[in-house]
DNA sequence: TATATCTTACTGACCGGTCAGTTATTAATT
DNA sequence: AATTAATAACTGACCGGTCAGTAAGATATA
């Protein structure tokens, strides 16, 4: 009979756990992708970051780009919903909401994970058609619309200057996006770079003048 | 005696031109670069593009990466140089100059070379850290002191807000170069994407309303 | 002017490493 | 025992970089 003392239960050498792998293997390519861009990464170390064997990765999703797509899908999907609800539940003044959407979306888009998603969405997107008509309806024209609407609230009140909405709507993004990318990515370089806190009330004064009628009203 | 007419004088297969090979190589790896991205891009296809073989190409740069990094320099070096031009032989009010520079940006910008260029900038400068010193060196500062020396010149004629010029100086690369890349990538998918002309003037509209001191004055 | 000699710009087949995707096999779970 | 999650060894296409060889064209010689 062989020994089976107590404590010597032999531990698995590993589990079976269909349900969490694929957010875990996800999980693992935001952080491998992200560090090394899509083409430079290999699904290897996507599976060695989840714990897992490159086989497993291939048994949840089909390819690289199949992984790629549905990366891009969950964790951008997620963020833009977030922004939809606060501007579903907050009522106040236009210049309220506008500024306190600006910092939000900000302080989303900061963070290394979400700049590391923006850089490669914006070099991947050409080489993926499919995922490229997704992006811009689902990111894109979601994004526009939401600014859309702040804006048209503001404006409805006479707070934010007419006519504005059409490029307004659009820079706002721009200008958010690039900003996080370059504060984050270039900080490291720049002797006088802006803190947080001054890019932050920085994009908002600019933007602010940008599109209020009556500028002249302190915050 | 083998039968020479004098049309068939038996075109050299190649031919030598040592001084031109550089600048040809350079200019095919912008379009093939630029098409596929950097690491997809395959030097072989560059070759080709240039009207040479592969070892030719070896001749001229000592690696892939040294191609891209020459390709990138004399690139950008080009435009920044031109805008500083521009800015230095002008004179007039602070705005007149600030709507002609955005304008002129915006012409270089929207390109596809240059916004394709943008774009593996960004995507790739994570990976090329000698690279993104120069960049930030001589790219990212260089621009910025160029827009913050024609709100110098406007602030100090009482036409734009003081204080703007912090945040303002880096907003104007931004909303450029993102507003000109998405234009460029997206109009295909956007049934109401702006005109070039609605976007010049958009932006124009919005930033100069961000700086302005006294916006009500028309222009 | 014709031809021989030399230099070097240029070619393209090849090599070796890398990595997406496959498959034969093992082990956890029911 | 049957099922299926997970592994690990394997394959083959692909591509950056090399180098032995070729031919353009310049220079020297007759």
């Amino acid at each position: 009979m062989p020994d089976e003392s107590p404590s010597s239960a032999p531990p698995p050498r590993w589990q079976r756990r269909p349900e969490a792998r694929p957010e875990e293997i996800v999980e693992a390519a935001m952080t491998v992708f992200g560090q090394s861009g899509y083409a430079r990464a290999k699904i290897d170390d996507v599976a060695r970051v989840a714990g897992v064997s490159k086989g497993t990765v291939y048994l949840y999703f089909d390819s690289k780009e199949a992984l790629f797509r549905e990366m891009v899908r969950t964790r951008i999907v997620a963020a833009l919903a977030e922004a939809e609800q606060f501007v579903r539940d907050h009522d106040g003044s236009g210049r309220e909401l506008l500024v306190e959407v600006i910092r939000r979306m900000y302080l989303r888009m900061r963070s290394d994970q979400m700049t590391q998603l923006a850089r490669m969405v914006h070099s991947e997107l050409p080489h993926f058609p499919e995922l490229a008509r997704f992006y811009f309806d689902e990111v894109i024209l979601r994004a526009r619309r939401l600014v859309a609407q702040v804006l048209a609230r503001g404006e409805a009140r006479g707070e934010f200057r007419p006519g504005a909405s059409g490029f307004a709507a659009r820079g706002l993004s721009s200008l958010l996006v690039h900003t996080a990318q370059m504060q984050c990515f270039f900080q490291r370089f720049d002797p006088q770079a802006l803190t947080e806190d001054q890019a932050i009330e920085g994009l908002i004064d600019l933007y602010l003048h940008g599109v209020l009628a009556h500028p002249s009203d302190r915050t």
